[in-house]
DNA sequence: TGTACATCAGTGAACGCGCGTTCACTGATGTAC
DNA sequence: TGTACATCAGTGAACGCGCGTTCACTGATGTAC
């Protein structure tokens, strides 16, 4: 019994893989957040797997492939993290306070994110998508909104809070600017050596400046 | 005598280069400026030398050692192209109207050398500084500031114009980081397909946010 | 001014590496009868 | 319930590629006498 169990064990690793997909995709994950885009390899991939190489091409036309797929994981996974922080604001029925709150949300997990895994936030701009993008599910987090799409909910409650008088255009480019630019500067760029109390600092100086910008005279 | 010439020439091009190490540079940053880092190569830089594949270990101690001149390179060129605009400024006896003026000149030199030379700028910002930075020449343009301290610059003339109360730690940061993720979503990201006037429309927005933030309230 | 010689910039050949991708195959699985 | 068979997921071997880097070399240049 217990041998016979080890014997199907041993088959499924050897022939069927069982999810061979997603097993790929998972280690290619892996891959993403240790070493950046540049480090998703088939043949890495497929030895994390337990796998012949070419194995991969039963499951993606190609390497690329299998990079694009791990995008859109790291974009989804960044809008959870801003999902996260958006759901952790406190309850209140002032409109403006929550327009505010929501965009600085959206900031801070945008950031923390980069910050908590660089590798999967450098993968997810790495090969970028056209300037609409596919809003495709596969980017979305749990409230099926991509990061961008979240970014442009949190402008809304500006307006609806009357803080904004019109969605200017270009408005969600300033305060995406901003908070990329940041953490940019600060996984890849002469920020790194920056410490966690003094990165919060300036995290809230850019926010209240992405704040003031928006809810400012216009 | 022609003939002569030739064969002094041929000869020059098989041995005794010349200047192999500015050659290999230039050919260096011709790659960087055509695919950025990732193209910067010992063997295609010494093809374009017209040389064998090792002459340039008498020159670069490795791959890397020549990848790092190219950035130095880059960087040097972001502070030329910055203080090209700061050149072109009119001149004025309004020391806040200067003031903002400069800081509107350093961030228009960055955005736009990005647009121009994407591969270039991506490769100064490739394998970064420390923090600080080495402040070495290399990295300066013609007035030998390297960028970051032509942005340093700038604020000094808010402080010294009475628009900023003390050089508030961070701001650079600031205006830092809404300028360099306003590049990199233009180049690398999902405002790559914007046209020239709606970036120059979301650049002077920026600007605006960021002028705004600096003499603004504090 | 002419010759001997040391220097050292570039040559030529080769190495090992990891990569993406292709081919013909094999054998476990699930289905049709 | 049992058997024949088609499907197709994974195997095994190999390809060509470009890369960084090493070695022993060669011969043009500039210097010392």
């Amino acid at each position: 019994m217990m041998s016979q169990k080890h014997a199907t064990t041993a088959k499924r690793s050897t022939y069927r893989h069982g999810d061979l997909a997603r097993a790929l995709l998972d280690a290619a994950i892996d891959l993403a957040r240790a070493g950046g885009p540049q480090a998703v390899t088939l043949r890495e991939a497929t030895r994390r797997a337990g796998v012949v190489p070419n194995a991969a091409y039963r499951h993606y036309a190609s390497r690329n492939a299998l990079l694009q797929a791990v995008r859109s994981a790291a974009l989804a996974a960044l809008a959870v993290a801003i999902e996260g922080q958006l759901a952790r604001l406190p309850a209140t029925d002032d409109p403006a306070a929550l327009a505010r709150a929501s965009l600085r949300a959206v900031g801070t997990g945008y950031v923390e994110f980069a910050c908590v895994e660089p590798g999967l936030f450098r993968t997810a701009f790495s090969v970028p998508d056209q300037l609409q993008g596919a809003a495709v599910p596969e980017k979305a987090g749990n409230t099926g909104l991509n990061p961008f799409q979240l970014l442009g909910a949190a402008l809304d409650r500006f307006v609806d809070a009357g803080l904004l008088q019109r969605r200017r255009l270009g408005a969600e480019y300033l305060a995406w600017s901003a908070v990329h630019g940041l953490a940019t500067l600060i996984i890849d760029g002469p920020l790194r050596g920056l410490g966690s109390n003094q990165r919060k600092l300036v995290l809230q100086n850019l926010l209240d400046m992405v704040e003031r910008a928006l809810s400012g005279p216009a």
